[in-house]
DNA sequence: TAAGCGTGACAGGTATACATATGAGGCGCG
DNA sequence: CGCGCCTCATATGTATACCTGTCACGCTTA
């Protein structure tokens, strides 16, 4: 079922990630209440369980903010991310994956190869390659069968500004590097070698956070990753309609 | 601030912890606000809170009810916490801890080392020897510079009638071995060998997680250890007053 | 007698009114 | 003229009343 909490909720994520409320920024309840058509009550249990997911946070009588997210914090989300997401694969190579997983991580492989056959990066094919590069990593992670960890991976691949956005999507070699690590990790699980699944994994997510790390202190920010330079008091800032990314994969991070 | 939200939290999440509500029991919202002499309202805003943390399952329209961990999630939970200790151990070890903290780890295992002197297992010795495990591990785990590491560690550890409970303080060599694994640990970190820290922590953890997992197996689950066999519908057992373990660390689990 | 439908009670979901603490702004005093 | 205190506005915290959906019991009918 459908309680208006969640539909509140829902709601409120997909606008956090997608930037309409600036990081940092206060979000009071009555105005979100209005703008949902909801009263406070549904509202303020949607906060609380942002809050839980990390993506707000509280403090007693002074309400909720968007979290800001510091240099420090995301290179450790990638940290633990790439400690689980290793153990992950080596877990899927010492006890095998099934035909149907194994048949997805090719398929997810294909698609990668045919966005990269042209040795150029189009924009266009962004969507696609985030899908694929969901996809694959998901694959891997639920197959694990340490429901824990995919959980725990799926929650980290949700910072407000950072999930899933342009970023690197510039640079051929690094995403084609990326993609032959998936290529990679692929046969570490097929020909079962743990070690070499872990390995393979966990510097591959790790390094992309070293990127991602390099890419915040170049104060080169582009567009999209408009850290919160401006004051926090400028409040909800466009409490309009919910753009609502259709995209059945939003709010997971970059690999 | 201490909102009264947050303090009905604590106090469900201590009862919790300490037994006085079954797993698998339903919490009805009026008998616990009436219990804590507050309104439904921050009854409502605790029961979710607890659901995020992992302790209460939750299903629209029916409730809160106190979750029941199957014998796979908590094999799970240990699996991600070796994981993510051995990571942390590993780290420790390759970035070095301070002098402080390599001084707190010494002092927990010259406490250990007091308490296993006698060669053999006091009753009287689990409480020490609980306090001096948990600061063991969370040392290592603070002093990786992970914080979200450290949550994480922290937060698994609470399984309520898995937490911090007798269990195996009847196996001398076990837990003699268990605690020349803290010794080993502290060595490979004194000495900068991250592969072996890491490597010694996880399986320290691991096996542990087996330990507990044949524990369960066999029916023999002695008193602390009732698991959910009697049926939900009792409901509210005992709502007198918190016992609330004094114990500084109390609900962290074993190793 | 059994099965199915309806009704009623109960418990969770939401709205709203009221209490309280915080922060800001203005006024007064030094 | 500046600093500090007081007051008021505003937003959060809590209580309560009401709505709604679900489950169970009982009645009716085949």
């Amino acid at each position: 079922m459908q309680t208006r909490s969640t539909s509140v909720a829902d709601r409120l994520r997909a606008m956090i990630l997608e930037g309409d409320y600036m990081p940092g920024s206060h979000l009071q309840e009555v105005p979100v209440a209005e703008a949902m058509g909801v009263s406070r009550t549904p509202v303020r249990a949607a906060l609380a369980a942002l809050e839980r997911e990390g993506l707000l946070d509280y403090v007693p009588k002074r309400g909720f903010a968007v979290r800001v997210f510091s240099r420090e914090e995301i290179a450790d989300k990638y940290f633990v991310r790439s400690v689980l997401e290793g153990a992950a694969a080596g877990q899927c190579a010492r006890c095998g994956i099934s035909e149907a997983d194994l048949a997805t991580l090719d398929a997810a492989l294909a698609d990668g190869d045919r966005i990269l056959a042209g040795g150029r990066l189009d924009p266009d094919d962004l969507p696609a390659y985030r899908q694929m590069n969901n996809q694959f990593h998901r694959t891997i992670t639920t197959a694990s069968g340490s429901a824990g960890t995919a959980d725990l991976v799926r929650q980290i691949g949700q910072i407000p500004f950072l999930s899933d956005r342009i970023i690197l999507w510039h640079d051929y070699k690094l995403i084609d590097r990326s993609h032959d690590d998936h290529h990679r990790v692929r046969d570490a699980i097929a020909t079962r070698d743990p070690a070499r699944a872990e390995a393979l994994m966990r510097e591959h997510v790790s390094f992309m956070g070293q990127v991602v790390r390099r890419y915040l202190s170049s104060a080169a920010a582009p567009e999209p990753l408009r850290f919160a330079a401006e004051d926090a008091s400028d409040d909800t800032t466009a409490a309009g309609e919910a753009p609502a990314t259709s995209d059945g994969a939003a709010g997971e991070g970059n690999t």
